[in-house]
DNA sequence: GTCTATAAGCAGATAGAC
DNA sequence: GTCTATCTGCTTATAGAC
């Protein structure tokens, strides 16, 4: 038996890349042969239940990913004000400032209802619950922490959309920009 | 020659709709004709192109209805605050309070790069130059009714988003309340 | 303007050799 | 673990009758 081509985290990699370019159904598996260098059987090896497995694994992976990257952060030593900004450095890297797509988007928007549901809700509430728990932690009531919470994931989620259908990253930048302000600040009386 | 089963304006509002629930790729023509209750036969005639027409045309109605029920009620008679609210009325209908998708982003997200990357450029650059005038007219320093503007629209389509991947619509109806006062609220001090 | 029947091609997936 | 060759079914699209 031949010795692997590809590691498994290369494959899901560009795996990821694709599936963020074309969506799950713009993405065939001929594609992604050619992405990997992969024949057909190869990909079948790896993923035996085809191409639904392979976009399951990259969203797990995807998961992880965040887990590190923008979760641990929050959780992590430091003052609320320094975690919220190091994990919007993180955001920002991670999306190269607006260029890249949301592969969780991406994969929702581009197939049949509740085919990927399950995975954007999991990632949306795991890190609306950790910008809440920041919140919190910089002493905000509860109601105002969770709202604020909420509004960052629509906000680089929107920002992420308009991106996308602008090619004006600029407004991803400035999304984050306010963002770094507005989130932890005092709340104050109308 | 039988007479039209379907006017034209009914056809594209089936064919919105299945796009808006399966994206471009999910919707096959055989999708389209069951939907529609019309042959395949009957569809090549009304759009000689094919699906891809089918799609144009269906993001040409869209502009026009976007235009008429949130643009131009911006541009009527009233206060900027009685105008913003007229559009996000029509908003929160047109969506169903969040649980209809963005059709837009979802043919931009389900395809390959660049197929409907024009009309939601278009859109989203119609409806921000609406709000920033808005908030001109309300007194608005140009680069705070700007920026403003173009965070109403990310915000909207990132609670779309977020709305589709975890079935929550609360966030987008509180998403509409939060932009009731503070798109065109009074520049204050820090 | 609609239909039935069908073409041509590509999709996802598999068999079996090496 | 990778390959070449192949299968089956579904995709978009068309031909031609009514």
């Amino acid at each position: 038996m031949p010795a692997p081509l590809l590691s498994k985290s290369d494959m899901l990699d560009r795996l990821m890349d694709l599936f963020r370019e074309k969506g799950f159904d713009g993405a065939s598996v001929a594609d992604i042969s050619d992405a990997t260098g992969l024949g057909k059987s190869s990909l079948y090896h790896h993923f035996p239940d085809g191409k639904q497995e392979m976009a399951l694994q990259v969203l797990a992976r995807l998961e992880d990913q965040l887990e590190h990257t923008l979760f641990e952060p929050m959780r992590s030593t430091g003052t609320p004000k320094q975690k919220l900004d190091r994990m919007l450095d993180g955001l920002d890297a991670f999306y190269e400032g607006g260029k890249k797509a949301c592969l969780i988007e991406r994969l929702t928007a581009s197939v049949d209802v509740n085919r990927f549901r399950r995975p954007l809700g999991r990632v949306v509430n795991s890190w609306i619950d950790a910008v809440e728990a920041l919140g919190l932690e910089a002493g905000l009531p509860r109601a105002t922490a969770r709202h604020r919470a909420e509004d960052l994931v629509v906000r680089i989620e929107g920002a992420l959309v308009v991106c996308a259908g602008t090619g004006n990253a600029s407004v991803f930048a400035r999304t984050i920009r306010d963002l770094r302000e507005s989130v932890l600040a005092p709340v104050s009386r109308r």
